[in-house]
DNA sequence: TCCGAAATCCAAAGCGGTTTGAGCGTCCGC
DNA sequence: GCGGACGCTCAAACCGCTTTGGATTTCGGA
């Protein structure tokens, strides 16, 4: 339960001690040698100023009992001797530990990687912003819990995201029992109203999608989906199977895949359906990567996407994954994660400072974008 | 200089206390309808075990002045409780921060993101193993300097790692100056003896690969390189022209170009190349991604990879883009970011526990691994 | 002129750990 | 039988900041 088992292993105090004192000094000598400035501390600059640590914390942190001419020399004193308080002592202080968790279990940093680099990107502007560290916990899927009780026990953060939803979650109870605000990327069956979160709308992304490609007289339309027992998953599907079921088509489940969305999971499902006695005229894809897959096997069977063979996908606007232009490549659903990811911070940095606000969420629509690899259905 | 210009308009503090103490009453009571123990700290501990703070820190910690069995009442009661000691106490207390900082700019981020992202987990494993937090600064261009000085001053970090050097680095000097350990993900030219670094060696790897090239009989070979500004690209484009030289063969300027290696950079690239008046007959590809849109405009151009034109490109074993199989799709030099993002860490962290240890590196070796994408240069 | 409010500032008490230096039995060797 | 080493434990200092609860000064208005 404790911690670490190798610290049992460390030497004896006095060791330590002396091993310490011995390499301190050598850097700092080695740090004046280098003209460095030690870093300062609060009291060190009050004695400059000769205020009290008070009255300097107070006038750095904008409390209004500091005149404005002394908060003035307290602010150009600390630039000048570059001060900045130390984190540590602050967030004990304070009991904020001013940042924000992000646990990735192995079945996500496996998975959804791109998407989720590019969640994290945007989350972590926003973090930037407002003074809030991100910090980033990558554990094997068994230590997930354990990862969330340990930063509810530590206080290592005032809140986390949770990414991923599966169809069948539970992390929003552990969170709700640990007392530690959170905010969901995207949707918890059952738990919309009592959470927080931030989605896209899949359902109706892949329904108009779906309804694109039956406007243009594909009936045979494969769906290469993600793991269905992820919640975005399911929705998608269901948004496809209802356009279907609107114009009176049963889906055939010969044309549903579901799978991790990488590159060669969109080439050999493609593949294999093409192969096949009755081949889908038009393919529905839940990743621009595994879109990009379908891409090249439609290429290796000598077809021309757009013309032969219709694509649609979900773009989520990957930055090393452009899909732009006058008419971009693929014909897609879009949606940025990366304004998600921004999204959700603001929400989540907003509950906790408010943690008694309502659960709230921020529904966003995906546009559908004509591109290239669009076609009416070739006559049979 | 200070932190948050918006703290000024913070609510003058006895407003603020009284909203916390409401806040905090009503989500105790919450807390405890739940049937939720509060998180105990190690005076509350001691006191139920009738011991001293220092006899119970000395024991969970595993010095060895404690009995083994009053270690090992401490280490039950603990458990039973639910304690973990607050991590911004114990930093405080021992001055180690446990975390390292990861700086990026955003020029970064909207760059090697999946490249990036991939190395992160890999640290992240090793952090997690070694109880250090990962902390994630996603930062404007322009700030990065700023970025470190923070983790610096405020001490936020114990260590950081650069990522992407440059042809012409600087953050390395700026680092030393602040006293902050850290090792680079790449090299940097001229400090590769005063700085501890983990790379692959790209120009042997782009060497090899142009060789295998030169060997099939393509002498008209394009290189679709990363920014040549970043270290590893310069070097990758040394390892071709040195192969090429070796044959006597001097590099076509029209057949080499540089950029951030997306998808269409490789697609519209190779389309240009190929329609032009004499075009090259293989291609070595900087990035599966951009290798990728090769192989798409070589497909739209109606010919096929490894027959009429041969891609080579190199792998960073992203986990999206698997490129395995008994026979992998690209002929490529691989080498696993994720695995260097592991021994970087390690690195890092053996550095901060020995400070006065001197720099020292790790020199991965690409394996060059031929898949279906190569083949002998077709006949003119 | 005097008084209370407002404006400033401060000493000291936390926050929750780790580490120091010392205290007190016990056991061993001489 | 005695001095000292050892094993175990503790009270208190400290890390660097925020925040409390005054204390002091200033100043407008009665």
């Amino acid at each position: 339960m404790s911690a670490h088992p190798d610290l049992v292993k460390r030497p004896a105090p006095k060791l330590m001690l002396s091993i310490q004192q011995s390499l301190s000094g050598g850097s700092l000598s080695k740090r004046f040698g280098q003209g460095m400035s030690k870093s300062i501390n609060l009291k060190e600059l009050s004695q400059q100023l000769n205020l009290s640590q008070t009255t300097v914390s107070r006038a750095l942190n904008g409390y209004p009992e500091v005149s404005a001419e002394t908060r003035k020399r307290v602010a150009e004193m600390a630039d000048k001797l570059g001060y900045a308080p130390n984190s540590q002592a602050r967030r004990l202080a304070t009991g904020r530990a001013m940042a924000i968790g992000h646990v990735i279990p192995r079945s996500i940093h496996e998975m959804m990687n791109p998407i989720f680099l590019e969640f994290i990107a945007g989350a972590g502007e926003t973090y930037s912003e407002h003074g809030y560290d991100m910090i980033i916990t990558v554990v094997e899927d068994a230590q997930e819990e354990g990862a969330y009780r340990e930063i509810a026990r530590r206080k290592k953060a005032d809140g986390v995201i949770i990414h991923g939803p599966a169809v069948k979650e539970t992390r929003h109870l552990l969170l709700k029992e640990l007392n530690l605000p959170f905010v969901v990327h995207g949707r918890i069956p059952g738990a919309e109203e009592t959470t927080s979160w931030i989605d896209m709308n899949n359902r109706s992304a892949f329904q108009r999608a779906t309804d694109l490609l039956l406007d243009l007289g594909h009936t045979r339309i494969a769906l290469l989906n993600g793991l269905e027992h992820m919640d975005f998953a399911a929705r998608r599907r269901r948004g496809f199977e209802d356009a279907l079921a609107t114009r009176g088509l049963t889906p055939d489940p010969a044309l549903m895949r579901r799978a991790d969305m990488t590159e060669p999971y969109g080439c050999d499902s493609a593949l294999e359906l093409l192969e096949s006695d009755n081949p889908p005229t038009a393919f529905l894809v839940s990743s621009m990567i595994s879109a990009i897959g379908v891409a090249r096997a439609v290429g290796q069977r000598g077809l021309r996407p757009g013309t032969d063979v219709s694509i649609v996908t979900h773009d989520d606007a990957l930055s090393f994954l452009p899909n732009s232009g006058a008419v971009p490549i693929f014909t897609c659903t879009r949606s940025s994660v990366r304004y998600a990811g921004q999204k959700a911070a603001e929400l989540l940095l907003k509950i906790i400072a408010d943690p008694s606000s309502k659960p709230e969420c921020l529904h966003l629509d995906a546009e559908l974008i004509v591109g290239q690899s669009t076609g009416p259905a070739p006559a049979r």
